[in-house]
RNA sequence: GGCAGGGUAGCUCAGUGGUAGAGCAGGAGAAUCAUAAUCUCUUGGUCGGGGGUUCGAAUCCCUCCCCUGCUACCA
């Protein structure tokens, strides 16, 4: 019997669980399940992660504390996950008794290997909020372009990165006000010492091929950085102890966190931490996603080693949630909440499907909802669940015969690929283990079909033979179940309940039962409708419209591409090919409507003393002729007259925008003048 | 730009040197036990392009094109 310890990723307390994260704790509750069935004795730890500014910023507009929002997210995030039937052996939280002092205990460790600097650092400070402002949260104009309100890290007009404190005119996205430069002294661990160490266990077999290739050719081909550790006060966190008015940055205590947890379970079920996390003989599974790969595969390892602690035995990394070949997408509703899921849909078809789609490999995943409902359907529905369906009445009042029937073969063929279908889980390759026991399937249904059952039972004297033909089906079913019960647990125990005879053990699709009594057959899984998969997207964009009516408040911006995407940018002109067009500020004097014409306005554009155009422009469905009289827009004033059926047209007003009802007019700031030129 | 992964049937993907596959979708038929579930037959592919190695290439090598992701002191 192996000793394994399983994490997920710790989900951060500053949102709810969604569609793409369920990825992953799902991925992990099945891999759980299947080493539990096998008789392994395996623990599945996990915790909210609830430090770091992001907590702060909304506890700060939200009025309350740090303390009471993490409260209320986690239990959020644990009635989510025990909604999907992911079941933790303990869900704890970073900001707890046992994480700060582990934090310590791996902290003493890293100082006495002296692998601890100061370093001062220059950083901008919003004075009006009291905190310093990490590189996302500030823009500002890009040094080297001079292009406005760019991110703090990097340019994305030319490209430059450089630091916030370069930035001209920086402002403070959490407040508005412009910060000022300070200075603060910074904790930094030298993982440089432990780069032979970090070499040689990266190619140790610890981590998918993908994840070592690219650790060696990104980060292990030159010396590795110094890790800033520390944030200065005020941080929602653990002050560092021998360094006061610092505190420890959230990265650091996150991956504790797996530890600060398994702790809690230790006290909780009188066990002792070490047997856990420094008996040799305890594998350590963590699953992340590949996002977070340097932190898990770097750092952790690196603070493990130094501390004493056991090294991950294995890297289990997956790549991200597509919704039908794109990002999840707020404006698309398919940015799915896992409780906006449930409200419409059935958790275990949601397992099924991403089991049929998740392999070893880091790729990403694309949840194809059309694609979705048919596998559900068919695969569960049609073919598993059908099995009992149909034959389960027919012997309700006789039970399983007594000895197992002549079935071709099948059963032990079944039990068989039982191995082979075990493998793949261990794997991780679920995909494979879910299309290994579909081909089981594919061949139990044409069983019942030869022997048709429905047959059978209209004569009396065939009765021994109607019982044996449902034993092999009602069997064949269980095997089934046995298989699934790891991505399928409530299809388990209804099979269980079904029969008479929970299912307890991986070894149960081996054995046929045999003489059991059976319960009335009710119906164990619904089609997915979808109509309810429609309506959990309608949900879902709404959802996101509230949500971001917030987020404008708090000055953070979350433009989507969008609109991007819809119409890329195209080839590149020089600078004397923009010249050659000639905008200018124009004010409408007048609006006028014509008549036959289904889009068009007339406009007469003044350019300033008595200098007009007359122009028809496409903006009717958009704006009414009040609203335009007298505002000043921008005009291409040097476009070739053109005759259109209503009249001359000698230019053009700009504007953005799909068309239809969104269509948005240009116009310059306060004390601009018509004629100007725009350049 | 660099790196990684990928490109096989309409869709999702198996298949790593020996006659191109599965499920779903499409077409035809059968059955009526079952949640309109099931069964049988069937249409469909210059395996991204080009070049090379080989008796033989989806598979190995070179090259080009396209897609996705990552690009640490951001959570």
């Amino acid at each position: 019997m192996r000793q394994i310890l399983v994490t997920s990723a710790l989900p951060y307390a500053n949102g709810h669980i969604h569609i793409g994260h369920l990825v992953e704790y799902l991925q992990t509750d099945i891999w759980v399940r299947f080493q539990k069935l096998r008789g392994h004795r395996c623990i599945y730890i996990c915790a909210d992660d609830t430090h770091g500014t992001a907590i702060s910023i909304r506890a700060h507009q939200e009025g309350r504390s740090e303390e009471e929002i993490i409260a209320e997210m986690q239990a959020a995030h644990i009635r989510d996950f025990s909604g999907f039937e992911i079941e933790f052996d303990h869900y704890g939280s970073t900001n707890s008794p046992e994480n700060r002092d582990l934090c310590g205990e791996i902290w003493s460790a890293l100082r006495k290997a002296d692998m601890v600097v100061e370093k001062e650092i220059e950083q901008l400070f919003d004075v009006e909020r009291g905190t310093f402002l990490a590189d996302r949260f500030v823009r500002g104009t890009c040094p080297k372009c001079e292009s406005g309100n760019q991110p703090g890290d990097n340019c994305g007009n030319c490209g430059a990165t450089y630091s916030p404190v370069d930035l001209i005119d920086p402002v403070s996205s959490l407040s508005g006000s412009r910060p000022e430069k300070r200075k603060a002294t910074h904790l930094f661990v030298q993982i440089e010492q432990l780069h032979d160490f970090l070499d040689e266990w990266t190619q140790s077999g610890a981590l998918p091929t993908e994840s070592s290739n690219y650790l060696k050719n990104f980060f292990l081909n030159e010396a590795l950085r110094d890790w800033d550790i520390s944030r200065p006060a005020p941080y929602f966190g653990f002050e560092i102890p021998d360094s006061p008015g610092n505190y420890w940055y959230v990265w650091f205590d996150a991956p504790i966190g797996y530890m600060g947890s398994t702790r809690k379970w230790c006290e909780l079920n009188d066990e002792n931490l070490d047997d856990w996390w420094r008996n040799p003989d305890t594998e350590v599974h963590h699953f992340i996603g590949k996002d977070i790969q340097y932190f898990h595969t770097l750092f952790w390892p690196a603070m493990l080693k130094t501390a004493g602690f056991s090294l991950p035995t294995k890297v289990h990394i997956h790549g991200f949630l597509q919704v039908d070949g794109e990002k999840m997408s707020k404006s698309r509703g398919t940015f799915i909440q896992a409780s906006t899921y449930l409200k419409h849909l059935d958790p275990a078809a949601l397992r099924y499907y991403y089991a049929s789609k998740l392999s070893s490999k880091v790729n990403d995943l694309d949840l194809n909802l059309e694609e979705f409902a048919t596998k559900v359907n068919s695969d569960l529905v049609g073919k598993v669940v059908n099995l009992a369906s149909r034959t389960a009445r027919f012997v309700k009042d006789v039970g399983l015969s007594a000895e197992y029937p002549d079935d071709g073969g099948l059963f032990e063929a079944g039990a068989a690929q039982g191995e082979k279908i075990a493998e793949a889980y261990e794997a991780g390759d679920f995909n494979k283990a879910m299309r290994l026991i579909m081909e089981l399937a594919d061949k139990a249904n044409p069983y019942v079909e030869a022997n048709a059952p429905w047959e059978l039972r209209k004569d009396p004297e065939k009765a021994d033979k109607l019982q044996a033909v449902c034993t092999v089906a009602l069997n064949l079913f269980r095997q089934l179940a046995v298989y699934l019960a790891p991505v399928l647990p409530r299809l388990a125990e209804q099979a269980g309940a079904l029969l008479k005879a929970p299912i307890l053990s991986w070894d149960d699709a081996a054995n046929p039962l045999l003489g059991s009594e059976l319960s009335k057959f009710e119906h164990m899984m619904q089609r997915i409708d979808p109509k309810k998969i429609n309506a959990m997207i309608e949900e879902s964009r709404e959802d996101q419209e509230q949500e971001q009516d917030q987020q404008t408040t708090g000055h953070s911006y979350q433009d989507d591409d969008a609109a991007l995407k819809a119409e890329p940018i195209i080839e590149e002109i020089t600078i004397d090919d923009f010249a050659k067009v000639d905008f200018r500020v124009a004010r409408i004097v007048e609006a006028k409507e014509v008549p036959e014409a289904r889009k068009l306005v007339q406009l007469t554009l003044s350019l300033g003393g008595e200098e007009t155009r007359n122009v028809f422009a496409g903006i009717k469905s958009a704006y009414d002729l009040d609203e335009l009289q007298g505002r000043l827009v921008v005009m291409v004033a040097n476009l070739a007259a053109r005759k259109m059926k209503f009249g001359i047209s000698e230019g053009m007003v700009i504007a953005s925008g799909p068309g239809g009802e969104d269509i948005f007019l240009l116009s310059p700031d306060d004390g601009a003048v018509p004629g100007q030129r725009v350049h």
